[in-house]
DNA sequence: AGAAGCTCCGAAAACGTTTTCGTGTTGAAA
DNA sequence: TTTCAACACGAAAACGTTTTCGGAGCTTCT
């Protein structure tokens, strides 16, 4: 069990000085081809690597982003991690993945231990707990020290960075014209509570849609869901007291769950009634029927996410001085994927 | 925008030594109390946080571990990951996650990049395209070099290190068994090519229940998959060929598939073909019927991979040599989880 | 022969810590 | 008055790099 072999050992090895050792393995031509090559030979054969700490220390930064995410056991977020790391690999980079559980507490702890010179920028969807203190010191402390953040999904107004979103309410709102079209008029929707800036959003889109098509608004289509463990009951009322033609669900779980409760009350979908669901993730499409629902590309939103805080990350490494902070929010775009739960 | 305050900053603006800062900030008592609160206040108010990385370099380990999985989108990775991060951040360790994307060169790369003293230790599960090469020089080189490494799930015989895997021929062997108690004699089995290791233990276990119960084995009942993009065709014809009274499947998606070939070529489930799944994910919960599992608990692999890992480090630590290097197989139990696609 | 210019290399600083060791200043004991 | 311990602090090394600068030794030109 040899340990890694430093500069150190190879100038003591080699009888030469430790600038001379670097600079041969770097192919400085102030060394001589003969000094060059034993060097390069030595290093090779004691299969030597810098040590990338210690290249972070010099250099002052790690070649490390870090996302912050709410929950991985989420498809959606899988999938955003699969498009960071694709693009962050691409140009040398590494990615820590820390998870807040929802917490907001995690969420604090997980940037400030990062944030002093472990990593070079975060890549960050909000924990729910956060969204609803609406406290974010965390976050502009860690912009205030220079620190690039890219938001994605769940942003917020308070704090101004770059983010990537899709259009919640657009694509909410044509998921429910494209029920108003085939003819539905009495359409439910299954949302989250309201903190939670994606549920508000879509269920604003929903209320668009029927607005804008003259159809009235009933609050008692509109199901907010709070806890997320235990929820099927509510649904059981919602499609048991209305005679629904239709529902949008904002999320897949909601989705397959209408699905089965329907299922169990006796109605077939989509014969008796059309679910759409909201994210393309892996029950949408293995579900029996399986779900049309609107798509939100999560590998293209973290690529983009990436690109975005990768790029920051370049310019302030040229022009380090005061060029003028531009924030951008790019949209990603939705795409509605017709299945089989609607007619 | 201040940029981050440093020991030297604070010394300078003091007007006393690096040494007294560092000291005053640690509570050590060779410096007057009168000093100490001085350098505390001042700290306080800069808010000043040590560099992780100069810790580093100094304390040569970084605290952060990394995980190495074939890929994210996959709901039993995704929840190793949870149990890593878990065990990993209340020990105070930060978690990188790379993806091999199935690749042996990602593999490879991945771990010479973060090798040369990013990362204390390395939690992995095989890539295919390794597990087809059979080539680990990349793990041994890192293990010779003194970094643990832990194995789990997808693990080889050929290195030596710490694993925890299930005991995938027991658990296929007992979830069998459980189809040929309800009565099935014709069972089928949708398994993966010979090289990944899991499809090929799974295999096994299989075959062994058939033959302790003196069923013979059909091999027009082995269905082994390559390409895990294209296969319903497959099991088209599998469900066709053969009068099945039940379908063994390795994965969640082969089985939910089953599920739905079934239903297409008119046989019910479970009324016409049971069906028993492995990997207690998310399309199984949400499928309709609902599938009948072996479930593998990701969470308590990761656990426990993590807790493997940081033992091994702590112990590095304190005795730094030579004590008798002992490696572990620690088998996670699994537990069939009965649910609608059986009867 | 002196100046100038190369070629090849090493010393040292820097990145930000922690820690060991030394040292100057007190006050009290001898 | 001398000696000694306690106290409070600073210098420097160390972790492993890269890079700037300077210098020694040689050749070439005038």
């Amino acid at each position: 069990m040899r340990r890694k072999v430093t500069l150190k050992q190879i100038a003591r090895e080699l009888d030469v000085s430790i600038s001379t050792v670097s600079k041969s393995l770097r192919n400085s031509l102030e060394i001589s081809e003969d000094t060059r090559q034993k060097v390069q030979a030595f290093a090779k054969l004691y299969n030597y690597r810098p040590n990338n700490i210690a290249l972070s220390l010099k250099n002052r930064k790690s070649k490390t982003i870090c996302i912050i995410i709410p929950e991985i056991i989420h498809h959606f977020f899988a999938t955003v991690i699969s498009g960071v790391e694709k693009i962050a690999n691409e140009k040398g980079y590494n990615v820590i993945v820390c998870l807040s559980d929802e917490s907001f507490d995690k969420e604090v702890i997980n940037m400030e231990m990062l944030a002093n010179g472990s990593i070079d920028g975060f890549i960050m969807s909000l924990s729910k707990e956060t969204q609803q203190k609406k406290d974010f010191h965390h976050i502009s402390e860690v912009i205030n020290q220079g620190m690039p953040v890219v938001m994605f999904d769940r942003v917020t107004n308070d704090i101004l960075c770059d983010k990537v979103i899709i259009d919640d309410g657009l694509a909410a709102f044509n998921a429910t014209q494209f029920l108003i079209d085939k003819g539905f008029k009495k359409i439910a929707i299954i949302s989250t509570v309201d903190y939670v800036s994606v549920g508000k959003l879509r269920t604003e889109g929903y209320i668009q849609a029927l607005k804008s098509n003259d159809i009235k608004v009933d609050e008692n289509l509109i199901l907010k869901i709070e806890d997320t463990d235990n929820f099927e009951s509510q649904i059981v009322s919602l499609i048991e007291n209305n005679e629904l033609d239709a529902i949008f669900a904002v999320n897949e779980i909601f989705a397959v769950t209408a699905i089965k409760v329907a299922a169990r009350l006796g109605k077939k979908v989509p014969e008796d009634i059309s679910i759409i669901g909201f994210t393309d993730g892996i029950i949408s499409k293995y579900s029996s029927p399986s779900i049309t629902t609107v798509s939100q590309n999560g590998i293209k939103m973290g690529e983009k996410a990436a690109k975005m805080l990768l790029e920051k990350l370049e310019i302030e490494e040229d022009e380090d001085e005061e060029y003028q902070e531009q924030y951008k929010t790019e949209v990603i775009e939705t795409e509605l994927v017709e299945r089989e739960s609607t007619l």
